[in-house]
DNA sequence: GACTCGCATAAGCACGTGCTTATGTATCGC
DNA sequence: GCGATACATAAGCACGTGCTTATGCGAGTC
């Protein structure tokens, strides 16, 4: 997966909103759906093109399909970010009150 | 600008592509457009585009227009990537790779 | 087996998007 | 002023996208 489609898959804010209710909790795809006010098709959509973008991962257990949010294939998205991203005194200083928010 | 149309103006690759050769030279709308086979309208429309998102800035200099990078609009999207990228470590590492590059 | 339940897929539709050509608007050279 | 140049904007079109409802399909319940 090229940051391509990483860019055109997180574009839409529902979808985006799905990645984010997956990360750090995995959920079944009906628990998923009570978030939202749309369908449980279109739910199902958005997970799909999660999946073929490799954010989330989907493990089966009988009728149910729990999905996972996995935040390594945003990687290719940090790379391409990196290129073009000066102004690294400023970068390195948000990142030390990242980890210093960590450590708490 | 949030990161909402960020992500969505970066999802065009013809647009990204556009943004990527304006980072650290000025160009204008005609040279830009050599490097594309597109029409000059579309060039314009694209300038368009990331100028409303804040990536790109336009300096008018009698008929011509210069368009410029700025990538420290990548911000609010580095912020969204760091709320979500766990695995720390491995991010680090990268970033002390770059640096010591930088060193060079 | 018959009926749910959880989810995926199909089909159709409204709307957005990126391109084109055509045209508008300054600015320059003469 | 007049034509050419550099660019922006308008209008139209093909195609993509996100949603809906309808349907399919395997797994559980009885």
């Amino acid at each position: 997966m090229i940051e391509a489609d990483l860019f055109r898959v997180l574009a839409d804010p529902t979808r985006r909103a799905v990645f984010e209710r997956l990360v750090g909790r995995e959920m079944s795809v009906s628990e998923l759906k009570a978030g939202f006010e749309i369908s449980q098709p279109a739910v199902s959509q958005h997970l799909a093109a999660l999946r073929a973008a490799g954010l989330v991962r989907e493990r089966r257990e009988g009728r149910f399909a729990y999905y996972s949010a996995d935040p390594q294939a945003l990687t290719p998205l940090v790379d391409w970010v990196d290129r073009y991203r000066t102004f690294w005194p400023e970068r390195i200083e948000r990142l030390k009150d990242v980890l210093k928010r960590m450590d708490r």
